[in-house]
DNA sequence: ATAGACTTTAGAGTAGACTCTAAGGTCAAC
DNA sequence: GTTGACCTTAGAGTCTACTCTAAAGTCTAT
């Protein structure tokens, strides 16, 4: 198949298959005549691989690592695999924890302004941003 | 005051100020007879305002909105402060549930392998990684 | 034979928010 | 009078992962 169809089958477009392939991601084999690439099924299934870590959140570094793994199973073992999903799984936790504590920020600073009509000098969400002690009165 | 001591007292460092002042978000009103920046209290403020608004995850854009609400308020109302944190939470909470949906399939990958000195030759992750119906297995 | 859809390439552009560099000027202390 | 810490500028570089462009070649259908 080309690339065109690959891009179809695999939800890449088709520029972001060229660009994995420069990034040395995908190899391709096969030039039609007129230079054309020319994609099998094992090239589909490892553009397909690449979007599922990358859906997953993994760097394409980490993708690279993957495919390394994938292409020669017996010379890495199950740890090289787990130990890059647990560093993974570490990071996203951080990040949800990180949002979580900016998400109760933004409900203190939303929850103490009306959100009316009315002028914002008294506004409380700015006077929040402008100062500390706005958080201090908080939790007194 | 001058910038390394507005630096060191508002927690952005001297270059983010001239970043900062360059994209319009502060103001240098003063200059020194050597042409040094000089800044006072409320420049000050300035700086931490913007350093908190940057902490609880909003744009140079949407600080800038921010600014101009901080620096006329009667020309605004409270709306204009809560339309911007109420979009912010969306987008924090659309984030953090996308994350959360990332870690329940990190989890997924990570439950099924081994993680030991084992070769990978029957690595779950990299099964997984390959191949939807290993999902499909695993709900079925 | 020609329109329209597809493909090729190298390389530039995008986003957001910095971060750094080079080459120079200033200032306080010893 | 010189060292070292600070300041100035315009502009380039960083990061990640695309995304797009231009100019050209190719294929398919009518």
């Amino acid at each position: 198949m080309k690339i065109g169809e690959l891009a179809k089958k695999s939800g890449l477009s088709a520029h972001t298959l060229r660009f994995y392939e420069k990034q040395g991601l995908i190899k391709v084999n096969n030039r039609s005549e007129s230079n054309y690439r020319i994609y099998n099924n094992a090239d589909l299934d490892t553009a397909k691989f690449i979007k599922r870590c990358r859906d997953m959140g993994f760097s394409l570094e980490e993708v690279e690592v993957f495919l390394s793994i994938r292409s020669d199973r017996p010379a890495h073992i199950c740890a090289d695999a787990k130990n890059i999903t647990a560093i993974k799984i570490t990071e996203v936790e951080d990040k949800i924890s990180e949002l979580q504590q900016i998400l109760i920020a933004l409900h203190k600073l939303s929850d103490a302004c009306c959100g009316g009509n009315e002028s914002a000098e008294l506004c409380s969400i700015i006077d929040a941003l402008d100062n500390d002690k706005e958080q201090d009165k908080t939790e007194a």
